[in-house]
DNA sequence: TCTTTTCTGAAATCTTTTCTTCATATTCAT
DNA sequence: ATGAATATGAAGAAAAGATTTCAGAAAAGA
């Protein structure tokens, strides 16, 4: 069985007979908090298993590899191996359609981008962002880029619902002057702003903070220069085997913001939707007959 | 925060707008495939990244530690702690927060969405799909409903750069006339249609079906009356702990199409998007001095 | 545009780690 | 018990790694 196909422990464990006293002692100390106990230097390791650094020399080069650095980078392998998870690796997303194609791509990188972006994700920026979007007293302004302006259009028709006194504002950068008139100290504005960053978007912030506003900004993993600007920040991993980046991940803070939001506000918002789902009833019902 | 609180990654996230260019780079790298990453040594992580070992040596002293060593024993600690505790492991999203946390409920169920949606897609619906969007001589009209339009538009802007002769029909029912005027024959009609179903929309899919246009339709489990009407029906489960539904899984099948179309059109398409570029950065350049 | 400041990596220096040698200790066979 | 064979770790040599310095490059500011 070559080194290739097995783990560092199975080399031991196939070795154990070959191995003399202290190579067995040290053999065992590995073993024990495995890998990581091999992560340090050859003498942490040595030391650890409370024998001496050739000792450790010889069983690496006994067990098949070239030396101890060579050993040490199968067990970063396992490591990584061990942490990553398996759900985005090993599973075929569209069953009918085999790994390669972009369907099942496309679909792996997202789950990476999900996961990767979530495991960064301060729960504390998470928290403080919803009680601000919560907090009715202060006004509300949304903003977005080029294509970021479909996300900040989802998150506006939503929290138009959700609260009263949100504005979106739009591209136009004309428009802007009368919007910043409006803002006052301690109000609110999200902006989205993704790479390519834009010009525009970043002097509306540096407006906006000179205003007092709080600035909550969702981002890419490269980070907007507005992140310098804000009160809270949400970077997002949005790297996609296409031209185009991908907006999912975003999309998924948004609504899992929302929903938080809206649990905030349930009390008050309640009559509020229900309000609201009449009214585009009776939207509706007249139509039928135009 | 001192450091024995805090992980590396917090480190990098809470000092990630005092990094320089370099360090940035360094600090994805670092985060991207983390922690291990981080263990090999500082030549393999600089070379890793893309930058000089000095510039690794600068960054581990700036979020706090006194050289590369001691930063290397906290990853190490790091990843022992995630190995060992086999609750934290991997299926909580973000790390921090109790599995209980809306973050990690809400994305669990997206992602369980993603799974049943994409085991559902059928592979020839979405080769036949990106066939027809593809195809520029038929005009492409895209349609979104009250929530959905965001979707609508985020898919109309991209395709706008794809190919040309794509229409954005908005929601305001008095002017569809003049867009079914246009419709022809084996034109093409992407609608987005998810409970609770518009009857506007619904009209809309029924003219447009006259006029003999092929519709493509987004809808999600309990499908839209329009899947009636539509040769090619993509149906994604939107189910979250929320009040709302969600458009994360509609929006991720949306980029893959986009993606795939994006190959498909390369060879005519690649100068339209060069051109484009210059223009928008041309309008940014504009924006700057007003 | 030009100057000043900040950033960056090549190279040199210093430190640590890894490997090898070899003298001593241990084990095993007789 | 004695010698032969093997195992072990101290110590030093060799290699690799980490840090510092510094000059040129890039960015910011005037």
């Amino acid at each position: 069985m070559s080194k290739s196909t097995s783990t560092v422990a199975e080399l031991l464990q196939n070795n154990a007979d070959n191995l003399t006293r202290a190579e067995r002692q040290l053999s065992q100390s590995i073993l024990v908090n495995y890998p990581v106990s091999g992560l340090g230097s050859i003498t942490a390791v040595a030391k650890n298993a409370g024998v001496s650094t050739p000792t450790v020399a010889r069983l690496v080069k006994k067990i098949g590899f070239s030396g101890f650095p060579e050993f040490q980078a199968a067990l970063r392998n396992e490591v990584e191996a061990t942490i990553s998870d398996p759900i985005a690796k090993h599973d075929t997303w569209a069953g009918q359609a085999p790994n390669e194609h972009i369907v099942n791509k496309f679909t792996d990188a997202v789950i990476e981008n999900i996961r990767h972006s979530l495991g960064q994700l301060d729960i504390e920026t998470f928290d403080q962002t919803c009680a601000l979007l919560a907090d009715t007293k202060r006004s509300l302004f949304i903003v977005g880029g080029r294509i970021t302006r479909s996300l900040a259009d989802y998150f506006f028709l939503h929290m138009q619902v959700l609260r009263e006194d949100v504005t979106h504002i739009q591209a136009i950068s004309n428009a802007w002057p009368h919007y910043l008139l409006d803002m006052k100290k301690d109000d609110v504005i999200v902006i989205f702003d993704v790479r390519r960053y834009e010009t525009s978007t970043l002097r509306l912030a540096e407006m906006a903070a000179e205003a007092g506003a709080k600035i909550i900004l969702f981002t890419d993993q490269w980070h907007s220069p507005i992140a310098k600007l804000a009160d809270h920040t949400f970077s997002v991993k949005i790297v996609v085997p296409s031209a185009w980046d991908s907006s999912v991940t975003t999309m998924l803070v948004v609504e899992t913001i929302i929903a938080d939001v809206q649990t905030r506000t349930w009390p008050k918002t309640r009559q509020r939707m229900e309000e609201l789902e009449v009214m585009f009833d009776r939207t509706k019902f007249f139509r039928k007959f135009t």
